[in-house]
DNA sequence: GCTCAGATACGAACACTTCGCATCTGCAAA
DNA sequence: TTTGCAGATGCGAAGTGTTCGTATCTGAGC
């Protein structure tokens, strides 16, 4: 198993909370995978070991190891929201493609710095996506 | 009427587009407003002008005035989108009070810049909003 | 093994958005 | 001013992504 799934188990053990079937299929799953994944992509996955475990369960779930650090949900623009361990960084999506491509904080920490000064605002950068347009589709088209 | 939703409406004309009830009421109700307004508000809006005015009208009607673009949509995280007349600039959301913050283009440009020259990655920054806190809700909190 | 709080399966409900289709209407031409 | 009709609308139904209620099940401590 991925050590940082792993961890994640390890977590959720040590904080007494019960280590399903669920938990450590999705847990293992965004461990295991570099793809964005949809709560409904994440649910396929996982219904091919575990058939019986159901779409909501997999909300749940993710809900949960959110709601205890453990994993992160970033809105696209339009369509379903992605998940994934917890590693806070930005995203941007390409909408043309809808390919995402991961970027390191410190890209954005000048951004961040910025709004805080001028505004008060304290930016969470991994909470959405931005949206734009890859270097394959590089040309203006509609979203 | 408000000149910008004046100019948006000769824009119509000039296209040879008609220049209908709902599409009237909803330009210059965004001409009007400075809020920031879902397709429901919208509808609501128009509505005690003129009650026949369906939220599926209103949705066909931003979606083909975005089209020629005279409006855009700018996704929340949760929840709906929400639309006013072309300017684009960038977005923020307060995850707490849900407040919207428009920030001036310029702020991103850096960012922009870079995305550009380290990613070949062409951002529109104006189409997802970016989430946080505001001023009055900076400690850290749950979305 | 036994117990039971916590987790799950299932389906129904929900919020937001899109679609199909019959009807209506702006507007250009007669 | 009336007419014709492509394009726009009203209406309801369907779609998509997500949440919720409830009966049942199960992990993990005893």
């Amino acid at each position: 198993m991925n050590h940082i799934a792993e961890g994640a188990i390890d977590v959720l053990r040590a904080e007494g909370r019960r280590v399903t079937t669920a938990r450590r299929t999705i847990i293992e799953l965004l461990g295991a995978t570099h793809e964005h994944l949809t709560a409904e992509g994440i649910a396929e996955h996982v219904q091919h070991a575990h058939p019986e475990i159901h779409v909501s369960t997999v909300y749940r779930t993710l809900e949960s190891l959110e709601e205890w650090g453990l994993v992160e949900h970033v809105h696209r623009g339009h369509g379903a929201a992605f998940f994934h361990l917890a590693a806070s960084h930005p995203h941007v999506v390409c909408e043309v493609c809808g390919r995402v491509l991961d970027v390191p904080a410190q890209e954005f920490a000048p951004l961040v710095a910025r709004m805080r000064e001028a505004y008060g605002f304290e930016l969470d950068i991994a909470h959405n996506a931005l949206m734009g347009r890859c270097r394959e589709h590089n040309s203006r088209q509609a979203c």
